[in-house]
DNA sequence: AAGGCGGGGAC
DNA sequence: GTCCCAGCCTT
């Protein structure tokens, strides 16, 4: 039995029901593909199924605020995905009279579709033989080849497409692509993988040279940057506070948050006032209090949020005030939202 | 070619 | 703590 023959096999025994898996609808297999992007299936299915039930077609989507998908995406993460899915929404509405195209080529064009996404799409809805590559499928041929490109190298990314596209099978694609994720996801997993029972056992080359663990070989390692957070939560007589939105280029981007001062290092009391005098457009405020002694160390994959939350009093009512009541509303990142949940008790 | 971009679960 | 998850985009 061939590689892909293997695969498949395994597939048919061992594959799960998700819910996407009952579907060849492009809508919802390119909503779910764009969720599990760098994303488990366990942390996505949740979104997916409450984005179906807000936007049950493409043109709902198409016809949302912003605001309101980044409010659905809220702690997924990769907040870029929200913002290019709607875009892309747009676009299939507008210029493809809301079908979704049908190919490889043209699904890339469109935002927040890479190689991986496009070739997902095309081959689960349109049977298009075109083989895809995650981070499942590196390291399944990796080891059963026994390659040891740099997985994240520019020859290693062509090389395992190649590859990929080389044991395929053609005929079967959909089931085959799917197929060698899950075997990925389920049997050849990243640490101890149960080799014992394997299918693929007798021919896997890492097995037999004893590198299992060792292969895929990654390149890259993400340094961390430490950063450190004042946020400055207003409180008016009227139950107000004040939210921002955050623009520009870094992290976060369209999402809401207190009003923040970002510093060099952690500040106390004394030195947040002083900040805050050099600052323009800051609220008069008659207290300024210290909400956790210690900074909320907030991780991301590439950088360290040392964050500490400042209560401002103000006298007067607050210029374009949010109540406590609606603030929900608004798109936060976790670091807020879990300062909201806990503030408010 | 390299770096930025989230959050969480498994170990 | 480390690794990595159905990756993509920008520079």
């Amino acid at each position: 039995m061939s590689f892909s023959q293997k695969i498949l096999k395994w597939y048919s025994e061992h594959k799960r029901e998700l819910p996407w898996r009952s579907t060849n609808d492009p809508y919802k297999i390119w909503l779910s593909e764009i969720m599990l992007q760098q994303t488990r299936v366990a942390q996505g299915t949740p979104y997916y199924h409450k984005f179906l039930k807000a936007f049950a077609t493409v043109y709902d989507l198409a016809n949302a605020e912003e605001e309101q998908v980044l409010k659905l995406w809220q702690g997924l993460g990769y907040y870029s995905r929200a913002r290019n899915l709607h875009a892309t929404a747009k676009i299939v509405v507008e210029e493809y009279k809301g079908k979704f195209p049908t190919t490889y080529r043209e699904l890339k064009s469109l935002k927040g579709v890479g190689d991986y996404t496009a070739s997902a799409i095309a081959s689960i809805c349109f049977n298009e033989p075109e083989p895809v590559v995650d981070g499942n499928v590196y390291r399944v041929l990796a080891r059963y080849f026994g390659v040891d490109l740099p997985i994240n190298s520019t020859k290693g990314i062509k090389y395992f497409k190649e590859l990929a596209r080389e044991v395929m099978d053609a005929n079967n694609i959909r089931d085959y692509n799917q197929g060698i994720m899950e075997f990925g996801a389920i049997q050849c997993a990243p640490k101890k993988p149960y080799c014992l029972l394997c299918p693929l056992n007798n021919s896997c080359v890492a097995l037999q040279e004893n590198k299992v663990s060792a292969l895929p070989v990654k390149l890259n390692k993400t340094k961390v940057k430490n950063r450190f957070f004042n946020y400055l939560v207003f409180q008016d007589d009227t139950g107000k506070t004040m939210l921002e939105q955050r623009k520009g280029r870094g992290i976060w981007q369209n999402l809401y948050q207190f009003p923040l001062l970002e510093s060099e290092r952690i500040l106390d009391k004394s030195e947040i006032k002083a900040l805050i005098k050099h600052q323009k457009g800051i609220p008069k405020h008659n207290s300024t209090l210290l909400y956790n002694e210690q900074p909320i160390v907030h991780k991301l994959s590439h950088q360290h949020l040392y964050t500490k939350f400042w209560i401002l009093n103000t006298e007067d009512a607050l210029k374009d005030g949010v109540s406590w009541e609606n603030i929900s509303s608004f798109p936060v990142p976790v670091l807020i939202a879990d300062f909201i949940k806990t503030y408010k008790i």
